[in-house]
RNA sequence: GGCCCCAUCGUCUAGAGGCCAAGGACAUCGCCCUCUCACGGCGAAAACCCGGGUUCGAAUCCCGGUGGGGUCACCA
């Protein structure tokens, strides 16, 4: 393949929290592009800010990116041409890149100090201007005398000497041509009085040393751009193309965040999403897809992407949508995957012992298979499937006696309960049987029996099926919880 | 506030000047299936932000307003 146009794209996040789903859905743009053009999909992590990086952000975000099925052709654990792929282990290119553009004349010292720029923001605010900073006599300082003053120690930054006229035009395939003055560009920050490089200047110089060609990300950057293209021609490096997505927003269109509930990659697995629902639903938002259709699998996704249909709206992520797509896929999944699912789920909750599992992995498959059209979230699963183990059950005293206060159900209730004990045999259809006839021969309907029976031997008024979930119940535990009711409906008064 | 982006049903969207009395999906509401709940099937309600242009003709193009979002750090 041509060197000079193969694609290569990157996604970019800093280490500071946990993955959030903004974050994840712009990496899957980049994921998709990549996929859909034979590119290369590069991970790279910008922890230059030493304050709030964290090694456990780093695991936690790679551990996300795996989960919801995000793989990279170079970064962290993989490698690549283009090592290291993280900030804090390039600072020296940084630095020689730096020393470049100060001899170029493309770059200055500042020695402006922090308080001296607070003092200047605000006198422009009292005065009814934007604070654009531009240098003051250091812009123009003589190389020597700035020399001098580092040699005794002065603290500085190197800042961009950003023109004083002219615009900047970023070229964007979702928004097309967007232009910036550059009048309204401060002078910005290139390495910070630590020696390490602010944000702007490690991704330009990462994405031009990394041979990045289309620069995806958040529109949160679209802002930034074009002081990356200005350094990039400072640097004469060639521009990438650039694409600015919008964020993801909660139900009242602001940024999507904890307090809606969940906002990233991990909040929504804790709360019984499965990565591939999550997957399709996020590559989904807001990209544009023809709209007949909405269940596709990653490579699907990928051979429709276009970047030029993504929308330029914010998104609103919509959870019941998200909630039915996973239940589709819930759906879709075997038995046996769901039991593989449910079973250290139905450990952790005290449900079962991990031998109680062992002895009858197949029943758990069963069980799934009635129960899987009735769940959306995997979280639902403990409390979906726990009435198929264990003994007695607790009976919630009021819906007991709207249960069994009939006089219908106190007159028949223990002949139905001797019936079933006197089934020869303990399935569906013999279950069924016996409680129609009883029914029949009482002259009512079989709802009258269903109804209590079904309270009686899982505890709750809604459930599968009940004659298949008797029988996968059990002979000897539906006996059990039907006898207990009979008895219990006994010492009801009347 | 300055700069920038955006604007079709509640939500995600289809729509690239006539095919649109605007289509789909989720959600909502009915009906059917039925032992309950789901699943499934059928159906209903629901949108082109406003105002000016351009044009024979505009949801689609242009301008303005309004609204929403982003961003204004030695954070990314």
């Amino acid at each position: 393949m041509d060197n000079e146009t193969h694609i290569r794209v990157r996604y970019a996040p800093s280490p500071t929290g946990r993955l959030h789903v903004g974050g994840v859905r712009t990496a899957l743009f980049n994921w998709l592009f990549a996929r859909k053009n034979g590119g290369t999909f590069v991970l790279r992590i910008e922890d230059t800010d030493l304050e709030r990086s964290t090694e456990e952000s780093v695991e936690q975000l790679e551990r996300s990116m795996r989960w919801i099925g995000l793989d990279w052709d170079e970064g962290p654990e993989v490698g690549g041409p283009h090592p290291p792929y993280r900030q804090t282990e390039r600072f020296d290119l940084y630095r020689e890149a730096a020393k470049k553009l100060l001899d170029s004349g493309a770059a200055y010292y500042d020695f402006a100090t922090p308080e001296e720029l607070a003092w200047l923001r605000e006198r422009a605010r009292a005065e009814g201007r934007q604070p654009i900073y531009t240098g003051g006599e250091y812009r123009e300082m003589d190389p020597d005398e700035a020399g001098e003053r580092i040699q005794a120690g002065q603290p500085y930054t190197v800042r961009f000497k950003t023109p004083r006229e002219g615009q900047t035009v970023v070229q964007d395939m979702i928004r097309g041509p967007v232009t910036f003055e550059n009048a309204n560009l401060e002078d910005f920050v290139l390495m910070k009085s630590t020696d390490t490089p602010t944000y702007n200047f490690a991704a330009a110089f990462d994405d031009a040393e990394m041979e990045i060609s289309h620069v995806i990300r958040g529109d949160d950057h679209l802002s930034n751009t074009p002081r990356q293209i200005l350094i990039h021609e400072a640097l004469g490096n060639p521009l990438p193309a650039f694409a600015h997505v919008p964020q993801v927003l909660g139900p009242d269109k602001k940024k999507l965040s904890k307090r809606h509930g969940a906002a990233s990659v991990e909040d929504f697995a804790e709360r019984g999403y499965l990565p591939e629902a999550l997957f399709n639903y996020l590559a989904l938002l807001g990209a544009g897809y023809a709209a007949d259709e909405e269940i596709f699998t990653p490579e699907e996704l990928a051979e429709r992407f276009r970047i030029d249909r993504v929308s330029g709206n914010p998104a609103i992520l919509d959870e019941k949508k998200l909630r039915s797509v996973n239940a589709v896929y819930l759906r879709r999944k075997s038995p046996e995957e769901l039991a593989a699912l449910a079973a250290p789920m139905l450990v952790e909750s005290g449900a079962l012992t991990e031998e109680e599992l062992g002895r009858d992995r197949a029943r758990l498959a069963n069980i799934m298979a009635l129960l899987k059209e009735r769940i959306a979230l995997t979280t639902e699963i403990p409390d979906s499937v726990g009435y198929f183990y264990g003994g007695s059950l607790d009976y919630d005293e009021d819906e007991f006696e709207n249960q069994f206060g009939k006089e219908f159900v106190r007159e028949n209730f223990p002949e139905l309960v001797e019936r079933l004990t006197a089934l020869p045999e303990w399935t569906e259809t013999a279950i069924e049987e016996a409680v129609r006839g009883l029914a029949a021969e009482r002259e009512k309907g079989a709802r009258h029996l269903i109804h209590p029976l079904r309270f009686a031997v899982t505890g709750r008024t809604v459930s599968a099926g009940l004659f298949e979930t008797m029988q996968l119940l059990g002979r000897e535990r539906s006996l059990l919880r039907a006898g207990d009711a009979a008895r219990k409906m006994q010492r009801l008064s009347v």
